[in-house]
RNA sequence: GCCGCCUUAGCUCAGCCGGUAGAGCGGCGCUUUCGUAAAGCGCAGGUCCAGGGUUCGAGUCCCUGAGGCGGCUCCA
């Protein structure tokens, strides 16, 4: 028999083969109606399938409950490659997972989809979904399904199988629908006639296996529910979402604005932004004074050598600005120097590379595309050679060594000896010269530098977006240097403060990540003792405070393991924000020490932290967060006066003086508009206040009040709209 | 960087099968002196993203590039 327990409490028994179906319908012939898939143990099963021997939890699922929902969407996944094969013959299927809010397969067909075919896709779809076929599991042993996927001429299913055979010994599933078979682990709707409703939204590159090396294929992403109601309700709820974008109100409100002709990825800050900008910065300003941190400015740019040393240099070369060498020919050696040590060329290097070569007029005439790495290697140790003779450096060293990676380390001798620059990547080696600058006592610690500090990442063109992903930013950026056991007390103190600027502007949509080291991975620097220390420190001190949070492998900086905090933009996107790291490194690189009570020197250990993240990172987010209606304290035009008519300027130009004088962002608008006119205008500028300006206020010394989201308030006098505003702002309330 | 789409007035957008460019808002001028989300009339404003090609003729078709959007990959 098999033990059923059922989300009432209730127990029941049923046969041996008993399937999910059957055993709804003994629960009621309604429910079984309604049914969409069972859930068992907390797996969603297909209702078809037959119950597992033993005791179990077992739940109908119904259209109500989140997770049936999900299955609607793989099956309406299934219906839309169907459509695909049909429309596009020789389409090949990779994977059709569900996502958050619909679901996407992966495709890769002769012709290439475009939005344009989406009409054609759908209205396919709409007949499958109307003949109501029934989805059907079969399972095959794992030999058998590979030549079943083959047989289907599946070759991308077909390489899934070769790669999983190893986890899947015992047999795969399939699902087929009409002429349809596809590999498949379900669970499915009992027959696509319970897909309600569904829309086709996009198409997009999506690399096979996610691996940017594969091919790419076409990804089309979709959504379903079961109503035309529910499905309305949502594209009408991304319409209002995008409404709230950042660079759409951005450019509305004359926030920010990016020009072609300053660069992509440069964010200008207009006057109305600057003043955002220059109160938040204020705001953790005090805040940092009165948490004992030391206010530093440190210079845009540094030596090469700081960032050799740092290991910024060379690790995250491809997403920096070149470095700039006062020797123009450096650059070129520094190029060489660079493939020499990755010891290769891949096709877009050595595009460059040519190209580099051909400016300098030194292309190799003999030089075939088509040439083995090795030989590769050999022309760009042969431009080496000409660029070395050219400009009459003679390098033993170099032309002593055999090999790529010798060449390499003779080459960056050379080029440690030549005066070159980086625009900074990070603000930690500066800071740290800072420590450097002054012995440093175990009495000293820990100390706290910092600053507004603005760094410069060549982000990839794809990746640029609006505030949230640029290639100039400024981090509130922080670098604390303490003995041991300071760490835990430190990195509590850092995430409250997170926690603080968070509660403070009204951010409780986050969630909190722990970024571990990838123990695949060789970017990491450092002594695995140390990571293990650090990444055990962080976890411990999350915990203790209580939070949620999810600990991610491959997610931590390459000295250091890291604490972020995560947001998600108006449509969905995360972002990270704060971010509190520990480091056991860069010590260490730059030889850093403190006298500790025993008169020996000692190691400090470093904190990098930034609450903010990046001040446009967070203001994009902030914007988009108040949707553009920024709470008083931050609102970059505070109040608004509104004249009746002309003839009370004079009285109107009085109170702006007066307001002015207690420190408010006034604007008076004396515009011989009507007043409808002109409260329109400061309500869609999304100002806090408007004051109506007329006879009676004139005549009694009153101000209108008219607040931008609850309407007209009455009028007061004018010292007591300047109370409450100035309590408003110093308490930083949020108001809605 | 990769795949797909987009780029027309300051902004939002129309512009058919290739025949020489339009609207609304905004701006400016005049009139209106007005009570809580748009007063009326008039005027100005365009290298149709850039470069090349096809064509008698290109905003429209083709190629290359730049910028943007959505993803993917990346993100110290």
């Amino acid at each position: 028999m098999i033990t059923l327990k059922l989300p009432d409490g209730s127990v029941k028994e049923v046969a041996p083969g008993t399937t999910a179906r059957q055993v709804a319908e003994t629960i009621g012939k309604r429910l079984a109606q309604a049914a969409v898939a069972a859930k068992v143990d907390g797996e969603v099963i297909d209702l078809a399938r037959e119950l597992p021997p033993g005791e179990h939890t077992f739940q109908v699922l119904t259209e109500k409950d989140p997770d049936a929902l999900d299955v609607l969407r793989h099956s309406c996944a299934h219906v839309m490659a169907r459509a695909v094969l049909r429309l596009f013959p020789g389409t090949q299927l990779a994977f059709g997972p569900t996502i958050e809010n619909g679901f996407y397969y992966d495709i890769d067909s002769p012709t290439p989809i475009r939005e344009d075919d989406f009409p054609r896709i759908e209205a396919e779809m709409q007949k499958i979904v109307a003949l109501a076929e029934p989805f059907e599991r079969f399972e095959r042993p794992t030999a058998e399904a590979r030549g079943l996927c083959a047989d289907l001429r599946q070759t991308l299913k077909v390489e899934h199988i070769d790669d999983l055979a190893r986890d899947h010994p015992d047999g795969l599933s399939f699902y087929r629908q009409g002429e349809f078979i596809d590999l498949c682990r379900g669970p499915h709707l009992p027959h696509a006639g319970r897909i309600g409703a569904f829309k086709l939204l996009s198409i997009a590159g999506a690399y096979w296996k996610n691996d940017a090396s594969r091919k790419q294929l076409q990804r089309l992403y979709g959504t379903a529910f079961f109503s035309h109601k529910d499905l309305d309700a949502y594209l009408h709820q991304l319409e209002e979402a995008k409404k709230r974008d950042h660079r759409l109100l951005g450019k509305q409100l004359k926030l920010f604005t990016i020009s072609t002709m300053v660069g992509s990825g440069l964010i200008l800050w207009m006057p109305k932004g600057a003043i955002v900008r220059g109160v938040l910065e204020s705001f953790i300003k005090d805040e940092l004074l009165k948490r004992g941190y030391q206010p530093v400015y440190t210079p845009h740019i540094g030596r090469l050598e700081l960032y050799r040393t740092s290991g910024h240099f060379p690790y995250y070369r491809d997403a920096q600005f070149p470095p700039m060498y006062t020797r123009p020919a450096a650059g070129a050696l520094d190029l060489c120097q660079y493939r020499l040590s990755l010891g290769e060329l891949d096709d877009k290097r050595e595009t460059e590379f040519l190209q580099y070569a051909k400016t300098a007029y030194f292309v190799p005439p003999d030089y075939e595309r088509a040439a083995t790495q090795a030989e590769k290697l050999e022309y760009l140790h042969r431009y080496t050679l000409k660029m070395l003779e050219t400009m009459q450096v003679d390098l033993p060293a170099y032309r002593a060594a055999t090999d790529a990676k010798g060449r390499a380390e003779a080459l960056l001798q050379w080029l440690a000896d030549q005066e070159g620059f980086l625009l900074k990547p990070m603000n930690c080696p500066h800071h740290i010269h800072i420590y450097k600058a002054e012995p440093r006592s175990y009495r000293d610690l820990p100390v706290r530098l910092a600053e507004f500090g603005t760094v410069y990442r060549y982000e990839q063109t794809g990746e640029l977006n609006g505030m949230t992903r640029v290639r100039g930013f400024t981090q509130d950026d922080a670098h604390l240097f303490m003995t041991a056991d300071q760490v835990e007390a430190e990195l509590k103190s850092n995430i409250e403060l997170v926690l603080f600027i968070f509660t403070t502007l009204g951010l409780s949509d986050y969630r909190v990540r722990i970024g571990l080291r990838d123990p695949a991975s060789s970017k990491y620097v450092g002594d695995p003792a140390d990571w293990d220390r650090a990444e055990k420190t962080l976890i411990d001190v999350v915990k203790n405070l209580g939070m949620n949070y999810s600990a991610e492998a491959g997610e931590a900086a390459f000295y250091g393991p890291k604490i972020d905090f995560v947001v998600r933009d108006c449509i969905g996107r995360e972002w990270q924000l704060g971010t509190v790291q520990l480091d056991y490194n860069l010590p260490k690189r730059f030889d850093l020490e403190y006298i500790g009570p025993d008169n020996a020197p000692h190691r400090p250990i470093m904190i990098h932290r930034a609450p903010f993240g990046s001040l446009e990172r967070f203001m994009g987010i902030l914007i988009e967060h108040f949707a553009g209606a920024f709470p008083a304290w931050l609102a970059p035009e505070q109040v608004r006066l509104v004249t009746v008519s002309e003839k009370f300027t004079a009285y109107g130009r009085q109170v702006e003086g007066e307001l002015r004088a207690h420190g408010f962002r006034v604007q008076g608008d004396y515009r011989p508009e009507k007043i409808g006119f002109k409260i329109r205008e400061a309500q869609l500028e999304k100002v806090p206040y408007m004051l109506v300006i007329g006879e009676k206020e004139q005549s009694a010394g009153t101000v209108a009040v008219r607040s931008r989201s609850e309407g007209d308030l009455g009028a007061v006098p004018v010292a007591e709209f300047v109370a409450r505003l100035a309590r408003e702002v110093r308490e930083r309330r949020l108001g809605r």
